[in-house]
RNA sequence: GCGGAAGUACCCAAGUGGCCGAAGGGGCUCCCCUGCUAAGGGAGUAGACGUCUAAACCGCGUGCGAGGGUUCAAAUCCCUCCUUCCGCGCCA
């Protein structure tokens, strides 16, 4: 979400930042924005006038009912002015009425134009333009086949996706064995690696309210995404980026306390509507997971430099397990409408012998911050919006696609890298059965 | 989950329809006096948001847990919800 004020100041440059986006046919939105802004302000000053008037006359009620009680003539008077403040009222009501048709509706156009992108973001349509910057680790292909993530799992009796249909349908897992205890290791090492960064650990709730949804996602995400607590008001988190990010709502954080770096773990759930491709089977996209993430809330003035370390932190976690991967920066058509600047990090598949996306960095500017209201009160005592930033640390259904593919051995064993091994009992190595 | 009590500014707290954007105390900031591990006196102390403005100040509007309602007028009356505390129940 942008600042009303940028398109009445450069309504042109919200155009140009459209069109960057290839999103032509929000263009109109920018005019509709202003519109909107001009009614609503015209609604607030005249009703501001007539609640300054009915504030003023009623003190003077008060003044001559009191003075009534001797002087029974005052009475007369001061019916005279209540039927004057009455009267207001009416048109009170209706102007009361416009402002908050008004409101809505300018939020509803503001929520649909996009954050202007860093200049620095490639200009392209879809994701066929995202350009690789940078790769680490060399993407090896063995003379050996590599097979689905899947039959690796069950040659090591560490998955049962058909009991996790019978009990809860497609898109569900049981991890069994010492394919679940990597799991857990992954994330453990993975969250230990982020207190090393001087992160905070945190674990935070599952579940959040409805306003708290609406306020870190759109509503097409959510109805995409979200899965709700029948008769309740209550959401399943899709990502803890969104209990995180919540928390904030509405708080004005003191400036030295900043930058808040927090790392938390969840289970992740997500309705994942849409097709899903061939590659997208077993644990590559599912209705839960768990996640390590990092938040990161600061300075606008810090945002960039945070967003490069966030995305250098994935790729020190993937190498230091021996993955390959590669940097991919998101282009200006990619782009979430809420983000700045984002890119993936992809970790290497020598069985697809190509990247595929295992983190997303994310430098959302104040987008996030102007939605949910989340300040900063300067030294000085000034006010601004913070920058809220997020990137995945480990996602190890996922992560661990790239993990067993990349450390798996001819002989079908499985190497456990090194920083894993005091997460697995000092075990060195994954034997299929028999 | 049931019963009881409560939610007012940084904190404590008074306040049952107009004279209340809010007494009093603490804290904090500034000033004065005194002079040394202290004490006394005075002044100031909603923050926020919206609007107005080139911008700031000022003004105006909103604001007493949240949202509705009654009324010319709501911290105050009515309804719904939330939170906290105490007791009981249930549970890891």
């Amino acid at each position: 979400m942008i600042d009303i004020k940028l398109i009445r100041e450069n309504p042109e440059l919200v155009r140009e930042n459209i069109r960057k986006k290839f999103q032509e046919a929000k263009l109109p939105l920018v005019d509709r924005a202003l519109e909107l802004d001009r009614l609503n302000r015209a609604a607030i000053n005249e009703a501001s006038e007539l609640r300054a008037r009915r504030n003023q006359l009623s003190k003077q009620i008060g003044a001559l009912m009191g003075q009534a009680k001797k002087d029974p003539a005052k009475a007369g008077e001061a019916e005279a002015l209540k039927a004057q403040v009455k009267a207001d009222g009416e048109r009170l009501a209706q102007l009361e009425e416009l402002e908050g048709k008004y409101d809505g509706e300018l939020r509803a156009v503001m929520m649909r134009i996009p954050q202007i992108i860093d200049p620095s973001v490639p200009i392209g349509p879809d994701d066929s333009c995202n350009v690789e910057v940078q790769r680490f680790g060399e993407p090896k292909v063995p003379d050996f086949p590599i097979p689905y993530h899947t039959q690796i799992m069950e040659s090591l009796n560490g998955i049962d996706l058909d009991g996790a249909r019978r009990v809860a349908g497609n898109g569900f897992y049981y991890l069994m064995g010492d394919v679940a205890r990597l799991h857990e290791a992954v994330l453990a090492y993975a969250r230990d690696f982020m207190i090393g960064k001087g992160f905070t650990y945190v674990i935070p709730p599952f579940m959040m309210h409805g306003a708290i949804v609406e306020g870190v996602m759109s509503q097409s995400d959510m109805d995409a995404m979200m899965y709700k607590i029948e008769g309740e008001d209550l959401y399943l988190i899709g990502t803890s980026e969104h209990s995180m990010i919540g928390r904030y709502i509405d708080q004005i954080i003191p400036e030295a306390s900043l930058p808040h770096t927090l790392t938390s773990y969840s289970p992740c759930f997500r309705k994942e509507k849409g097709a899903h491709g061939l590659e997208e089977r077993g644990v590559y996209r599912i209705h839960q997971f768990e996640k390590q993430e990092m938040i990161v809330m600061c300075k606008p003035e810090d945002s960039m430099t945070w967003y490069e370390r966030m995305w250098n932190y994935s790729v020190e976690l993937f190498r230091s397990m021996d993955i390959p991967v590669r940097q991919l920066e998101c282009c200006s058509g990619d782009l979430a409408d809420l983000k700045v600047k984002s890119c993936d990090i992809e970790a290497w598949s020598p069985r697809q012998e190509k990247y595929f996306e295992v983190c997303s960095c994310s430098n959302l500017g104040d987008a996030q911050a102007r939605r949910l209201k989340i300040r900063i009160r300067g030294e000085d005592g000034k006010m601004t919006l913070a920058h809220t930033l997020n990137n995945t640390v480990v996602a190890p259904p996922r992560m661990l696609i790239a993990l067993l593919e990349n450390n798996l051995c001819a002989d079908g064993s499985v190497r456990i890298p090194e920083p894993l091994r005091p997460y697995m009992g000092g075990k060195e190595r994954l034997v299929p059965a028999k």
